[in-house]
DNA sequence: CAACGTATATTCACTGGTCAGTATACTTAA
DNA sequence: TTAAGTATACTGACCAGTGAATATACGTTG
C-alpha cells in the first residue's frame, strides 16, 4: 500500500454512507460522494468498480452493526420477552426521532432500486432481515414457543412497517404502538406454549440487567 | 378545448402512472412520460406545471381506487371481522404475486423523496395512508371496540409492513403472515370488549355476503 | 547501498449522454 | 380572430464513467 489505500477507501465509504443515507441512491451522484469525501472521483472508481457497487458497499457496512443494535437493545431491556420486545421498539422510536433519522436504509434502498430485482444492493438488504428473522426465531424457540417462525415473521412486519409509517408521518409514536403489538403476539405465544408446548423453561425468571 | 385537452391530460397521466410505478420516480424521465403517452415533452408541460406537479397527481389519482378497492376486498370477505381482515391480507398476497406487483406506491414515492420533507406527493401519501386507517378505526368502532384507534395503527404497521417486507423478499407469503397476526389482533381485542367493554353488538352475526 | 522497476494510489480534464425545463412558432376549433 | 393546444428544437446543468499522466512506496538487483 503507497501511503492510505484501506483509510481512503473507508473514508470513501463513510461519506457514501451518510449521503445515500440521507438523500437517497439515485439523488446523490457520484462526483457528491467524492467531494464529501475530499477526493477525486477518479479515486473513488479506483477504489469501487462502479456506483451499484458503492451501493452495495454502503448496505454491506451497515449489515452487522445494526444487527448488533437491535440485538442489544432487545437484551438491555429488563423483564420477559414480550417486554424485551416493546423496549427494542421503544429504542427504536427514540432512535426515530433524531431529525437526521431517516427510516430504514436497506428498506429504502431496496424500494427505490426496485425496478432491479438482480441488484446486489438488493441481495444485501434480503440477507440482512432474513438474518435479523432467524436471530428472533432462535430467540423464541429458546423462550420454547411453539410457533417460533412464524412470530418471528410477524415481528418483522411489524418492525419494516413502522420504519414505512414512521417515515411517512414522521411520527415515532407508530414505533410504540408496534411495540405494544409484538408484545401482544409474544405473550399470546407464550400462553400457548404454557397451555400445551414443551414448556422447556419457566417464563417468570428471565431478566437480563 | 381544441382537440382533446382532457383526454391528453388523462393519457399523460395513465403513462406516468404505469411508468412511475414500474419503475421508480427518479428513474423515470419526462421524455420517458411524454414518450409513452405518445405527445411531445412540450404538451406535457402544458398540462402539468413540472415534474413534481406530475408525480403529486399521479399518486392523487391511486388515492381513491385504492382504498376502494382495500374496502372491497375486506366488506366482500365472508365470516367475523379477524376473518374479514385475514381476507383483506389474503387478497393482498393474490395482487402480490402478480410480476408487475411492485410494492404499494406510496410508501415507495415517500422512500425515494424522503430527503425532501414537504413534497406534495409525500402529503397525499401521507394523507392517503390517514384515510385508511380512519376508516378501519371507524370499522373497529362500530364493533364495539374499546382501543379502535390503537388497533387501527397496528393493522396499518402490519399492512405496510407487508408491502415492504414482501417487496424486499418477493415472498408474498410474509402477506398471510400479516394477515394472522391481525387475526389475532382483533381477536384478542374482541375478547376485551366481551368481558369488560360496552359490548354494542354481539359478534357472532357479522358476516356480509 | 543505491539505482531501478513495478504495483499501488491519486489527480486533472474530458466524453458521450441524459436531464428538467423553455423559446418560438404553428394549428385548429369556436 | 383569438386562445387553447401541440410541435420542433434548443439550453444549461448534471451524470456515470474514462484516458493519460503523475506520485509514492517497496522489493530487486547491480
Amino acid at each position: 500500500m503507497t501511503r492510505s489505500s484501506e483509510a481512503t477507501r473507508t473514508r470513501i465509504l463513510a461519506a457514501a454512507s451518510r449521503l445515500f443515507y440521507a438523500e437517497g441512491i439515485r439523488a446523490v451522484s457520484v462526483d457528491a460522494v467524492a467531494e464529501k469525501a475530499a477526493i477525486t472521483k477518479k479515486t473513488l472508481y479506483y477504489h469501487f468498480r462502479s456506483k451499484d457497487d458503492l451501493v452495495a458497499a454502503y448496505l454491506a457496512a451497515r449489515d452487522q452493526p445494526n444487527l448488533e443494535l437491535f440485538k442489544r437493545w432487545f437484551e438491555e431491556t429488563p423483564g420477559a420477552l414480550p417486554d424485551k420486545l416493546a423496549g427494542l421498539f421503544r429504542q427504536l422510536a427514540r432512535a426515530a426521532r433524531h431529525p437526521k433519522w431517516r427510516g430504514c436504509g436497506f428498506l429504502r434502498t431496496t424500494a427505490e432500486l426496485a425496478n432491479l430485482p438482480g441488484h446486489p444492493a438488493i441481495r444485501i438488504g434480503a440477507a440482512h432481515k432474513k438474518k435479523f428473522e432467524a436471530w428472533l426465531q432462535a430467540v423464541f424457540e429458546a423462550e420454547g414457543i411453539s410457533g417460533a417462525a412464524e412470530l418471528a415473521r410477524q415481528m418483522l412486519l411489524l418492525l419494516d412497517g413502522s420504519f414505512a409509517v414512521v417515515l411517512l408521518h414522521r411520527d415515532a409514536s407508530y414505533m410504540e404502538s408496534a411495540g405494544e403489538a409484538a408484545r401482544s403476539l409474544a405473550a399470546a405465544a407464550l400462553t400457548r406454549r404454557s397451555r400445551s408446548g414443551p414448556a422447556r423453561k419457566r417464563a417468570a425468571a428471565h431478566r437480563s440487567r
